[in-house]
DNA sequence: ATCGCGACCTGGTTGC
DNA sequence: TGCAACCAGGTCGCGA
């Protein structure tokens, strides 16, 4: 599933290929991903038409267009989305939900970064939105260009250079929360999901019911860097499966397959000390964890387990 | 105010 | 073999 590298990805080969470009036409075939639009798929498909694209834009796994009128298209990919870019006429994807027809600015070089690519009409090319579950979905956003008020509450992510690890560390303390319910909170820091988490945690030898009260200002920091050090890894291997006019994101990126220590290793030997990691039901979901450098601890310990 | 949990989705896999 | 149950999980809204 797209974590923050992979939106990252994304982001990136927007800035790169659809920056300059106008919406021409919008073609929104499932209601769904665009629910959270208050104009609804008619107002939403109006709102874009017409419009420039000058900026992509990131923040924890939200991205957005910004628009030369002061709005932007923001989308976020939930689960199993995928925002591709595609020659007009290419066959629509299997659960292909909106269409944005794009068009070269006269006079605009936006393209000519694209090579070795079919043979297409010069400057036109199709954003697709591409969801299978449709936990994703894109709006478009009144005044959003430069920071949506939609996504106001969610934090800065790690990797951005404005992120403020004192107040975060601040704010973990202060809470009881185990400490994984708080980095997979968005307002405390955005962009650290389930598999992040997890891997963070087991890096930093911390187990996920730790609550924040009784963690030291160090392991906090510490934690962190975790978090920093294993999204950067997966953004540098995500970004070399990255074809030049197909945006994708890859759930099964090597990455995944490569370096991951605790998340989705249930039974097998931790990559540190051997013994065999642990799964736990974790708020509708699982937790990955190795029960010898993670202890679980003893305050929490029963309900960790149940 | 803060916290925790269930609903929302589909398709692949598992179990009977 | 066929069908049902389960699982993946980010975000939001609701209830405690």
């Amino acid at each position: 599933m797209p974590e923050l590298p992979e939106v990252e990805v994304v982001r990136d080969g927007l800035a790169r290929h659809v920056l300059g470009t106008t919406v021409t036409a919008v073609d929104v075939l499932h209601g769904r991903p665009v629910r959270r639009d208050p104009r609804g798929p008619v107002g939403f498909a109006d709102a874009l038409t017409g419009r420039r694209i000058e900026a992509a834009r990131r923040r924890g796994k939200y991205l957005w267009l910004a628009l030369d009128n002061g709005d932007a298209l923001l989308g976020h990919l939930g689960m199993s989305g995928q925002l591709l870019l595609q020659r007009p006429g290419a066959p629509d994807e299997r659960h292909l939900r909106v269409r944005l027809s794009l068009v070269e600015a006269p006079g605009s070089a936006g393209f000519e970064t694209v090579a070795s690519q079919p043979p297409q009409p010069a400057g036109e090319l199709e954003l697709r939105f591409v969801d299978q579950r449709m936990f994703g979905g894109l709006l478009v956003s009144a005044g959003g260009a430069t920071l949506p008020p939609e996504i106001a509450h969610i934090a800065r992510d790690p990797l951005d250079p404005e992120f403020d690890d004192a107040l975060f560390v601040h704010r973990v303390r202060r809470r009881v929360s185990g400490v994984k319910r708080q980095l997979l909170d968005q307002t405390l820091v955005s962009g650290v999901g389930n598999i992040y988490a997890d891997e963070a945690l087991w890096r930093a030898g911390i187990h996920g019911e730790r609550p924040g009260t009784r963690l030291t200002k160090r392991q906090v920091v510490e934690l962190l860097q975790h978090a920093r050090e294993v999204m950067t890894a997966a953004l540098g291997e995500g970004g070399t499966s990255f074809d030049a006019l197909y945006v994708n994101v890859n759930g099964e990126s090597g990455y995944f397959d490569r370096s991951l220590h605790a998340y989705g290793q249930e039974g097998l030997p931790c990559d540190r000390c051997g013994t065999p990691i642990r799964r736990v039901a974790f708020m509708n979901r699982s937790s990955y964890f190795c029960p010898r450098c993670q202890p679980v601890p003893r305050r929490v310990g029963p309900t960790a387990r149940a």
